[in-house]
DNA sequence: GATGAATGAGGTTTCATTCAT
DNA sequence: AATGAATGAAACCTCATTCAT
């Protein structure tokens, strides 16, 4: 049992980051105008007032939905490499999974569609995501494919089209999935799909 | 040289096509919710007033848009397969070079991004969209894979796995060009990366 | 068979009194604020457009409406009690059932109605429909009233209420009909209405 | 001296009918669509925004209006023949003169000036006013009238007749006050009116 | 810290009015 | 004389933001 005021003050440090969760959730399904921050404190389990206690506008707010989802992101990313050891082929497929396990399977994934649909109106933010994660994962790639490469295992490849054709299917999956494929259920299976089509690249990177 | 009646005649049959082009550029690069719709007007060169001489309200001019610009895509994709013949590998390429340059080339880039932005916002579109253009796609994939396999030419694959392995590549292009790439100048040649992902995708696919 | 120009002219010549016609319908329906031009054109059979070639305004139509009702009645109205003889009695019920068939049946008492509605927002208006409907009646009954007691059929009274008292059935008849009684169906026979109360009142009347 | 909370609930509790007291006044006066919703809401000291914190729109404030200044009416109707006694020709004026009382002295009258107004553009709640006002009081004149004649102090007459005899003068009373009499300053002192009126009246029932 | 009543700027929508044809 | 496309002022309505409690 813990004091009255210790509950209060865990619950007051767990508000942001409600409110944050629940932004995000609104933010992914409907767009950033079309929120309301009503809605986003009710999911919230608090009132718009609230919200403003810890956010100085509806655009802080965003700005914080993306930085606080990409931030752990980022950490994780790094040691994805230097954690995995066997051929080039394997530390690839190990890298995409991991991608998939940190971005594909948690809320990061929101995050990727939120970005493409708010990217113009929030230009900034986007040029942040582009390096902060996209740059970031071509250049893992790219040390990747380079060993590959080395090794002989690899085509001399393009290693910018080489990452973009790797991350495609994955990517698909996720804005499909928080897009036309919430509507229609049409969904497909996303461990089978990976395996599948990181198979049909792979074919086509080898020597 | 005409008589006037006719200029103005003209003018009003060409108005709904003005309108719903400065609409769907401008529902593409901000949404639909943060888009005004004065300033749809004045892309258009005309008053918001006018915009409700043609539309009877937002919601249907979005509809319009998205149905002014799938219509024609839809009449055009369906002869695709007929008009090429060759081996299944070069019917596929075909098929993907003409989605491309039917949808990768044209405004209707901009309806797909646009659908996943406002898929959850307006699922009933989303669901037409669906039906008319993504599950015709893949009917017309569906059946090259069929041939390519019968003639020995392709392994047998799963169809839906692999009409999203081949279409994803050029999908996420188009994405990427409406949002994020947008505002990083990362531009990758499209022509280029059709051709890069192609072979790749192919190669898996062959026996 | 005339020449297309006199056709024409005359056409011409009724625009005027069409217009007229239909906005009386509507306004006395809708009320002024909630009448589109729009729909009193088309009632017409004209577009928007021709009624300003008539009409200066909104307000100037609303003002002919009025006016154009109430000329013809005043016109008629006094020498309703000059055409008339017998007992005061006789004369009275001579005036209520002329002053029906004039207003009661008439387009007249939707301008009636039209008028409680609108007073306030044309108070000049008002004004002179009280003078021109109005105490013109009340001038008439008056006189009879004063012929009747002089001769000894009616009791000394108070011709502003008396005037009311008599008129009061009639106005509330009219008004009822174009308000709720049009959406209720609970229509009063007229003249069998107007005979009871009348009945009523003169017997209050008499010494 | 209350608690903060008290006066702000209290504050909360009294706005709606503020807000509808405003609006009966600028319907009264100006019908329903030439009222702005600023200015209900400026009369009630409040903002637009706050308007729409206690009605969902324009029309839900109409319905809301009417409806408030019905309930007390039917409460207090009912009892009003329960407490009279006498002659039926005392207790049929006082019946008259309790509605006076409770509607041309009270905000009702507007209520009824507002429903001739705008009965044909919300027709669903001219139905509701004449059922539970107009039908309500014709039941209980009915009432009066059987024991009046029962009694043989009333001749046999037809009830509905009677019934719109006797109330067309203090209707009318109301309607012109709230209308042309409002713009002519032709007030009739209302206490003589009905005193005059309803003897007229009653003479003419009596046996 | 939390509330929720209140605000007002800004969006969508309507419609009286104009004017080129 | 008549049209009807176009306008823009003004209405309704929404919602991010503020602040007294």
């Amino acid at each position: 049992m813990e004091s009255p005021s210790r509950a209060h003050r865990r619950r007051k440090e767990a508000r942001p980051a409600e409110l944050i969760a629940a932004a995000l959730k609104l933010f992914v399904e409907h767009g950033f105008a079309a929120t309301r921050l009503d809605d986003v404190a009710s999911a919230a389990g608090v009132t718009k007032g609230t919200l403003y206690l810890y956010f100085d506008s509806k655009e802080t707010l965003f700005r914080a939905v993306i930085e606080q989802n990409i931030l752990p992101l980022i950490a994780r990313a790094e040691d994805s490499v230097a954690h995995h050891d066997g051929t080039a082929a394997e530390l690839l497929r190990g890298l995409l999974l991991d991608w998939w396990s940190l971005v594909g399977e948690t809320e990061a994934g929101g995050v990727l569609k939120l970005m493409v649909t708010e990217a113009r109106n929030f230009p900034d933010v986007a040029v942040y995501y582009n390096e902060a994660v996209v740059e970031r994962a071509k250049r893992l790639v790219s040390q990747v494919l380079d060993l590959g490469i080395a090794r002989g295992e690899f085509r001399r490849v393009d290693h910018e089209m080489a990452f973009h054709a790797i991350f495609s299917p994955a990517m698909m999956l996720i804005i499909w999935r928080y897009s036309i494929g919430a509507c229609c259920g049409q969904n497909i299976d996303p461990a089978h799909f990976m395996d599948f089509s990181f198979d049909l690249t792979l074919n086509g990177l080898k020597t």
